[in-house]
DNA sequence: AATCTCATGTAAGCTGTTACATGATTTA
DNA sequence: TAAATCATGTAACAGCTTACATGAGATT
């Protein structure tokens, strides 16, 4: 039984090998979008798996003072990994920050409710025009098999959360009005 | 400087005094929708408050082996609170583990992720049932400025997130036929 | 008689963040 | 020569979950 992010290290293992360096770049991008961690977390789960058997890995020299490890997935990691995809993902409780202060917002002066919603309306943007480049770079529309299928998915999700954001704080904007 | 979860109990601690019990009845229902805690939590939290010179507390008798604390915010605490309102929320990375399967997906059996995601959009579709009905008992549209009006954007933003959610699992489930 | 609600707390353990520690190679 | 990138690890701490512990009063 792995956590969340030992499955999260390896689905990316499952595309190619990879050093725990190159596993927390891709936790900041692409992946990051929907799972992130930081180095010091990967290091640490990936000695998890390997005790676990479900990774091995090969030592390759430099750079650096350490051998570098590169990590791949075992049949056993396969086989689990594939056996978590379809199992109904564990309810994470609600935390919405921004929520959390609309509900208090009663307190607070309206001017500078508006200039919160306002900025956070423009970080929602910003991500709407970014997601929408990266729609572009994508050729076609990859469909169910291909690997790139995961990506495309996770990207039309994210588009449509972040348009969803961005019309609830318009709509908050109106409100305030 | 206080947690998120100090500031979620300052937010329902400044609409009216409660026990560390029926705070934590709230963090279920209704604030429960975008903030949770177990009551373990909130105990320990209110003791960190209550240092701070956040909260007060009254001891009322029965029932129970222990008396009752009536918590209430102080002004050192509404004003801490009325300051985090508008301060601009610290972003929580990003963890999505249905997506994360989806970027897994093209491992699995279709048929298995056709269930995964009929089952998924069966959940947000019951939400969304749920929130609708929850529009309804609110009689009119609070205004800003209206305590109830925080419920009631909450309750907006929660009907938007899961229509997204719904129309993302459509969309899935009609790339996988 | 059993169970549910009210009521507060402690403790162990897992997850995740931030800072500390080292050091070679490449680029500006 | 200074900084960024590559590369792995440890340690301290904060946040959160789950289980343990107790017990009165109300309901079934």
């Amino acid at each position: 039984m792995s956590s969340t992010l030992g499955f999260a290290i390896l689905a990316v293992l499952a595309r190619s090998e990879r050093s725990g360096y190159e596993i927390a770049a891709r936790m900041r991008q692409p992946v990051g979008y929907f799972w992130t961690a930081s180095h010091s977390q990967i290091h640490g789960e990936l000695q998890k798996l390997l005790t676990g058997g479900l990774v091995g890995f090969e030592a390759r020299h430099g750079p650096g003072p350490q051998d570098k490890k590169i990590y791949r997935i075992t049949p056993e990691g396969l086989a689990e990994l594939r056996e978590w995809v379809t199992a109904p993902p564990r309810a994470r409780p609600e935390r919405d920050e921004l929520v959390l202060k609309t509900y208090a917002s009663w307190l607070a002066d309206p001017a500078e409710v508006r200039r919160l919603f306002a900025e956070q309306l423009a970080v929602h943007e910003a991500r709407l025009a970014e997601y929408e480049r990266e729609k572009e770079s994508f050729g076609g529309e990859p469909v169910f098999g291909d690997p790139a299928f995961g990506g495309w998915a996770a990207l039309r999700c994210g588009l449509g959360y972040e348009r969803h954001r961005a019309d609830w704080c318009r709509w908050m904007l109106d409100q305030l009005s």
